[in-house]
RNA sequence: GCGCCUGUAGCUCAGGGGAUAGAGCACCUGCCUUCUAAGCAGGGAGUCGCAGGUUCGAUUCCUGCCAGGCGCGCCA
């Protein structure tokens, strides 16, 4: 597994360096005063003729010493060493930003990653040695996928593929809700639809799950057994359907994932949390610290201790001594610290955000640092069809489910679709357009760029091309056009991309890339014809053109969508 | 009442203390006898919800207000 600092990384932290050196000479010589400390960020300039990098630390500086930025900028400039750099010149613009202009030979040796790196180029060391559990869909094992499961899929694939590509140590999880009362209640309703279903006229439980795969269920069961079941004794028969249930429901939306292309690794069972007695060693562990009280016959958490708005019970006052649902929990989540990750993170639905002041609260409750846990809530979806607003499947009675969503516009657009926006805003998620096979579909804008370079070479060897390919074999200073420049400054950027979105949590920062590089691949494309009359610029071109169709294979590969070879 | 999310172009949304606020779709004008026109080039289109505040500079940060969405159990 290659790892290293990408190329342009290199580059900005060297002009950083630079820049940090000018600045404190500066102070050596009384030119800036001393007590000054600033960070310098490079960044990339909106526009080209801002220069390859550029950093805004004159004008922060400048606000410190309460001077114009122009004229820390020309400080700073005076003392500025660019010998043995592939920095050509500095410019001040605008309010005092330096603006730095390279000579191409930076570029040319990212390139040179690219092709050695190839399907693992993006890859990074910033991570190491970090190593995160990241918890998403856990959906109820109670009825099929939503269009919320489905988008927080999408979110918390994305993210993982990207911080293990910064080289973080990763494992996606599944927690199943096997335990608890909604099981039985489950199960109770799976037996009523058996029931019916033998003709007896049954009626459903209390808070029952109606949605018609019950039915469907009920209608196997009785193909299968007959009557039979009833025959059980009671206990036997209640387990038998909520166990049975379960397990149907669980299998049914690991297959729904196993079609979106995700794979967990590891499915957590509830259940087998609460058979080792983990829970009540939780609330063991609360009350031995002096966290915890009895009132009205209930033992209560002081979670405000920790930040929490209200104290929350534990254990509630019924027969049972049942405990309430943040128990489990904690045990889980304790339990995820045991298996030795330094970071957790949960991606949960919308209802669920009141809960993470409690559960952060019990986590430092049982010792753990704050900020072990970081939860992302991953908002609403509303689907759309044009400007109609979707609600209810053709079965009625039931929110479209995942599978249908799946079935109406596939996994490729699915995804797409659920990673365009940031996790945090509502989603109109339009079907129509999803799922037309037309450039209105922005998906197909990048997958498109894919196609089209696969479809160059197909033509390469069908016309006989002969080319050595390889960043030894090429021409690099054919390679001057400004669609080819800027085609290889996005390629060059990926690797720090990948970080710094996956830092962020905003894998929706990765498909605005994906359009950016597809954006100037097009460009290229028109401008630029690849196979052309002369043998060494077709060398050099194809090349680029191999580097671009890595990158969006990468990036594709990331957010879990196909790369075509031909559309 | 409290908490969370959102308010940016006709629509769906990015962005973010600074340089002329962006994309896709829609609309208008050009571009296919040559590597896929699912493309490219250009154009019109915005008081960045409203009002204050901090700052040399706010659409971005802070406060208040308005609007929309969601949540607030001894349910999970």
């Amino acid at each position: 597994m290659q790892s290293s600092p990408s190329v342009l990384g290199e580059v900005k932290k060297d002009i950083a360096t630079r820049v940090m050196r000018a600045i404190s000479k500066a102070q050596d010589r009384g030119d800036l005063p001393k007590e000054l400390s600033v960070e310098v960020k490079m960044e990339t300039p909106p526009r080209p003729e801002q220069g390859d990098f550029a950093t805004g630390v004159a004008m922060v500086l400048g606000r410190e010493i309460k001077t114009d930025g122009r004229s820390v900028a020309g400080t700073i400039i005076r003392h500025l060493n660019i010998d043995d750099s592939p920095v050509l010149r500095v410019d001040i613009a605008g309010p005092g930003f330096l603006n730095f202009f390279l000579d191409a030979s930076w570029l040319e040796k990212a390139m040179s990653r690219v092709w050695a790196e190839g399907p693992s180029y993006g890859r990074t060391d910033y991570l190491n040695g970090e190593k995160i559990l990241l918890e998403f869909v856990s959906a109820n094992p109670t009825g099929p996928l939503n269009v919320v499961n489905a988008r927080a899929a999408a979110v918390g694939d994305c993210l993982a593929s990207m911080l293990e590509m910064a080289g973080a140590q990763v494992s996606r999880e599944f927690y199943i809700n096997d335990a608890g009362n909604q099981t039985d209640v489950l199960g109770d309703s799976l037996e009523a639809r058996y029931r019916q279903a033998l003709g007896q006229d049954f009626p459903l439980p209390e808070n029952a799950y109606k949605g018609e795969y019950l039915k469907d269920l009920a209608q196997s069961l009785v193909v299968e057994k007959g009557p039979s079941l009833l025959d059980l004794a009671d206990d036997e028969r209640h387990e038998f359907f909520k166990s049975y249930a379960l397990q149907k429901i669980l299998d049914w939306q690991k297959k729904t994932l196993q079609d979106y292309g995700l794979t967990f690794d590891t499915w957590f069972s509830e259940k087998s949390l609460r058979d080792m007695g983990a829970h009540n060693l939780v609330v063991e562990l609360l009350r031995i610290k002096g966290l915890t009280y009895e009132k009205d016959g209930a033992i209560w958490f002081k979670s405000t201790d920790f930040g929490d708005d209200k104290d929350r019970v534990l254990v509630k006052s019924d027969e049972h001594a049942t405990a309430t649902y943040i128990v489990p929990d904690l045990a889980y989540h304790k339990n995820k610290l045991e298996r030795g990750f330094n970071h957790l993170i949960d991606i949960l639905g919308p209802d669920h955000h009141g809960y993470v002041n409690r559960l952060a609260a019990g986590l430092m409750g049982l010792g753990y640092p704050k900020g072990v846990l970081e939860v992302l809530i991953v908002q609403v979806v509303r689907l759309v069809k044009g400007k109609e607003l979707v609600k209810m499947s053709k079965r009625g009675g039931e929110f479209i489910s995942m599978d249908e969503l799946l079935e109406e516009v596939g996994k490729d657009a699915a995804r797409f679709f659920f990673l365009m926006r940031s996790p945090e805003s509502h989603l109109d998620f339009d079907i129509d357009l999803a799922r037309l096979q037309s450039n209105e579909n922005p998906v197909f804008y990048v997958q498109y760029a894919h196609a089209r370079i696969a479809s160059i070479f197909r033509q390469a060897k069908e016309d006989g091309f002969k080319f050595a390919m390889g960043p030894n074999e090429i021409d690099f200073s054919l390679l001057r056009d400004a669609s080819e420049l800027a085609l290889m400054k996005i390629i060059a950027a990926f690797p720090e991309e990948v970080y710094e979105i996956a830092k962020a949590r905003e894998p929706n920062r990765l498909i605005k890339f994906m359009m950016d590089l597809a954006t100037a691949f097009h460009a290229f494309y028109t401008r630029c014809r690849v196979l052309g009359e002369d043998p060494a610029l077709t060398a050099a071109r194809l090349y680029l053109a191999k580097l671009a169709q890595i990158v969006l294979a990468n990036a594709l590969r990331l957010i879990g969508v196909s790369a075509p070879e031909s559309m």
